[in-house]
DNA sequence: GTAGTCGTGCTAA
DNA sequence: TTAGCACGACTAC
């Protein structure tokens, strides 16, 4: 299996991307590590496509990547309905919850289980009242970076 | 208004 | 089976 690590910086953080055989497995964000920049052909569009969302060419990701987020059935359903959330919208747990006819902590743990945000927009999902976490995360650095996403999407919570 | 408590749905050990 | 959660609703003060 071909395997490739990306890190990349980004105006929010350093974002490492990772790549088995042409389909994204994870991203997680880094404080600080060394650059490692893409090799392959998918990698590279990837990171394009994150260029322009940074710089708001692109605010509505919609990657032409393939996407292997693994999790459970449940889950699966989940991050499906967190990728039909367009950019500049937010839903609270509970909304989610409601259109998926479940509870909001099962939302929230589903969020958390998530191993590509970003790409599959967990920060489109907020607490009722206010931010909820981010990356496994209910405060720190994590949150921050939600509320950059957020707020570059043009949604003020 | 807000702090405390409990019900909830799901996952992992 | 049980403990732990990125939640929300309800209650008491």
């Amino acid at each position: 299996m071909r395997a490739e690590n990306v890190v990349i910086r980004t105006p929010f953080t350093t974002m490492r991307l990772v790549f088995e055989s042409d389909v994204l497995m994870s991203v997680d964000f880094l404080s600080q590590e060394k650059l490692s920049p893409p090799v392959s052909l998918v990698a590279k569009k990837v990171c394009q496509q994150v260029d322009a969302y940074c710089s708001k060419q692109l605010t509505n990701l919609k990657f032409d990547v393939e996407l292997q987020a693994e999790g459970t059935p449940f889950q699966q359903s989940v991050w499906r309905a967190l990728q039909k959330i367009p950019a500049g919208q937010v839903l609270t747990y509970g909304q989610l919850a409601q259109q998926l006819k479940t509870s909001a902590r099962a939302v929230g743990n589903a969020c958390r289980a998530n191993p590509i945000p970003l790409l599959i927009p967990c920060h489109r999902v907020v607490s009722k009242s206010g931010m909820g976490g981010f990356s496994g995360s209910r405060e720190g650095a994590p949150v921050k970076i939600k509320a950059w996403l957020l707020e570059h999407e043009g949604v003020s919570i």
